[in-house]
DNA sequence: ATAAATGCAAATAGTTTGCATGCCC
DNA sequence: GGGCATGCAAACTATTTGCATTTAT
């Protein structure tokens, strides 16, 4: 159910390749969905593939418009397979993570547009709160 | 016009101090408006002040709620001080930046509440664009 | 064949920590 | 005076880079 393939063709269209390398990340990528380039490591450690390679691998599909960059919030970066275009919420206390409907901001971001004159690319945004169980008890340490 | 003094008594209130250091972060931060732990380091080096210092006392500050931590997108962090809650939109190509007033998000936010359940702490949001400027010329190399 | 991509290893940047000393209250 | 805060220096983590080699096309 992979699209790899047709990003291989993109890749060779521009005159790229596609490795096994690149095609371990991406796979990992549309596994875990929205990962740090540390846990991409954790995922295809396994084929021996160095961590300077993940680096520069994350930033040349980032570049190509195959990933996007996400940010986690805490002074590093995520990437995660571009194409749906979605938002997401993470919980200060717990971690745990959902999704958002984009639909759901669209009108912020065009009254944000007209007020402000920019153009937004708000492809990728990352909320912070309390997910309903932990603002029930409030505070507990984790 | 600075509110140090009444940081101060905060501070003291709770067992700490005001040193000259935090003083001068504070001060950095009042002038800087958003800064990285780099950009403060800058302003207050001839101080004498060490890197170190720099890094635990802005968390230290974050801590007690002085100074909010906020997200430049790029993988780091950047600081400034709380209190009037806003956001910002940094221009992709040139790195301009502007406040945007938080209740343009407010209606989108109560949404997003209602919808997943959590409770968002959204006091401090950045997003990415194109200013003016730059959107009428298309990718402009910096 | 040839240019792109990778591995290896070292360099760089950013951030954190331990401990002795200094300074605010 | 007592304890919080800082300086110093080293450790640590994350990320980047150069160069020789491998590999996709």
């Amino acid at each position: 159910m992979s699209c790899i393939p047709r990003l291989t063709i993109m890749l060779r269209a521009c005159g790229y390749r596609m490795t096994s390398q690149r095609h371990a990340i991406l796979q990992a990528l549309h596994d875990g969905g929205h990962l740090s380039p540390a846990q991409i490591y954790q995922r295809v450690e396994s084929t021996g593939m160095t961590e300077a390679t993940v680096y520069r691998t994350l930033e040349f599909l980032a570049e190509n418009g195959i990933l996007l960059v996400a940010d986690r919030g805490n002074g590093h970066l995520a990437y995660e397979l571009s194409g749906e275009s979605h938002h997401h919420i993470i919980c200060r206390t717990c971690g745990a993570q959902m999704e958002v409907d984009p639909a759901l901001l669209a009108p912020a971001i065009s009254q944000m547009e007209s007020e402000t004159g920019y153009h937004l690319n708000a492809g990728h945004l990352t909320f912070f709160g309390l997910c309903p169980l932990c603002k029930q008890k409030p505070q507990e340490r984790a």
